[in-house]
DNA sequence: TTGGCGATTGGCT
DNA sequence: GCCAATCGCCAAT
């Protein structure tokens, strides 16, 4: 299977259309060992104006990155272990972006293995902290452009898009009944079947 | 300067 | 399903 860059052309301008759009497509990390893949299959939205968004309260220096235009990395450590990576989703200075949840494995599975400790494929990439830590996407690459054809970015194969459900987001206390989060229905990749 | 609080995970019941 | 570990961030002191 082929992988083509994606643009920053090729990506929705809204927030919550760029996080529907990025089901199905991939994230491609062109490491120093190779190359790791994975085909999108949960994402959320933060959008402008959402209490839930790190943006919400303005500018500070870990959220810098949601205010690059869209088709940056935002990446942030949660609860002091687990690193998180998001995709910019707006214009230069406005705050928002896609969360990525969770992938399934295409390539570069024995590095994902290796840097995941664990053989089993279910748990190489399903979970936010987990994908980053198997691609070895740390913060190094927060702030980083997806579309200038560095080693971080978003590919596709050109298929068919997929179906793709919505719900909740997970983990949220503030905005947390908002339909923000989306997955392919039935994926066995996807962390949760549903949301709230 | 400090303490409360997470966009989670993994282990155990 | 429940819960503790873990630590950087930032609002308030």
């Amino acid at each position: 299977v082929q992988i083509k860059r994606l643009t920053r052309a090729g990506l929705p301008v809204d927030s919550e259309e760029l996080a529907r759009f990025l089901i199905g497509k991939f994230v491609v990390h062109d490491d120093a060992q190779g190359r790791l893949s994975g085909r999108i299959v949960e994402s959320e939205a933060y959008l402008p104006g959402d209490e839930a968004c790190h943006a919400f309260r303005g500018r500070t220096p870990r959220n810098g990155a949601l205010f690059l235009r869209r088709g940056h990395a935002y990446v942030y450590i949660a609860y002091g272990t687990s690193l998180m990576l998001n995709v910019s989703s707006e214009g230069a200075g406005i705050g928002a972006g896609v969360l990525i949840r969770a992938l399934e494995p295409l390539e570069g599975i024995a590095m994902m293995e290796r840097r995941r400790g664990t053989g089993r494929l279910r748990d190489l990439l399903r979970g936010p902290g987990r994908l980053t830590q198997a691609m070895g996407i740390d913060m190094r690459y927060d702030g980083i452009d997806l579309c200038d054809g560095g080693a971080l970015w978003l590919g596709t194969t050109g298929a068919r898009r997929p179906a793709v459900a919505c719900s909740t987001r997970i983990g949220l206390t503030r905005a947390a009944d908002r339909l923000l989060r989306f997955y392919e229905p039935g994926n066995p990749f996807v962390s949760r079947s549903s949301g709230g």
